[in-house]
DNA sequence: TAAAAGGTTGCATGATCGTGCAAGTAATGG
DNA sequence: CCATTACTTGCACGATCATGCAACCTTTTA
């Protein structure tokens, strides 16, 4: 099995699924802007979906490993998962590169 | 705007959306180990679904710039657009990076 | 304890999507 | 020419999905 395609079915199709979504991207974008943890209905704000749709994106976004949740009293903070995220992002573009290197010198280009 | 949403406007949904099937993955792997250009049905011995199918899905990696496409004769090859989608990744992380570095300086966290 | 606030979940609806089969198109070969 | 090959596209079907509303659960407050 190929680098690439362990990394891929590590990170599974969920992860590009949960980024294949604009209203999802929207939500990923506001908490890309925030200076702190944001609360559901401060996101929700920021979205022009129902309050619930984005509660289940971010449960969504959750379950990719794309941001966190934490609790506290009746308020969930979400932050984004940049570090992970990113790690994902450059794992996948390692692997492709080592695959088919710009050089030509690749198997498959 | 921020860098992370023009980068991501600019790529479209269309790239993530591509790459959140799995049959899609499948197609793309097969390219990934490929040591020339596909043609369709080569690539479509390598999937378990319909060459009809797989045809489908070449055309929507193409649309999302995943893969190109050049005719010749009756046949069709298709390659992986490697060097774009390495750059397209990391262009989202470095964006996202830039945003939220993991030195904690960054707005969102 | 009752009311209110913050989120989540059930339900219904309309839309999109993945799939296979069959028909169609284009190019090659007899 | 006609047949074959390579691929694309129309069509139908079942599944998944995004959405909004209402009901519900949990926690705080009056």
């Amino acid at each position: 099995m190929s680098e690439l395609q362990a990394i891929i079915s590590e990170l599974g199709t969920d992860f590009f699924k949960a980024l294949s979504d604009p209203s999802r991207i929207q939500v990923l974008l506001t908490l890309s802007g925030a200076r702190e943890p944001y609360t559901v209905s401060r996101v929700a704000e920021a979205c022009t979906v129902d309050l619930s749709v984005v509660s289940r994106h971010l449960s969504q976004l959750k379950r990719a490993g794309i941001v966190s949740a934490e609790k506290q009293g009746r308020e969930v903070y979400y932050r984004l998962n940049t570090e992970s995220v990113v790690k994902a992002l450059r794992q996948c573009a390692d692997a492709l590169e080592q695959c088919c290197p710009a050089t030509g010198k690749g198997p498959c280009c």
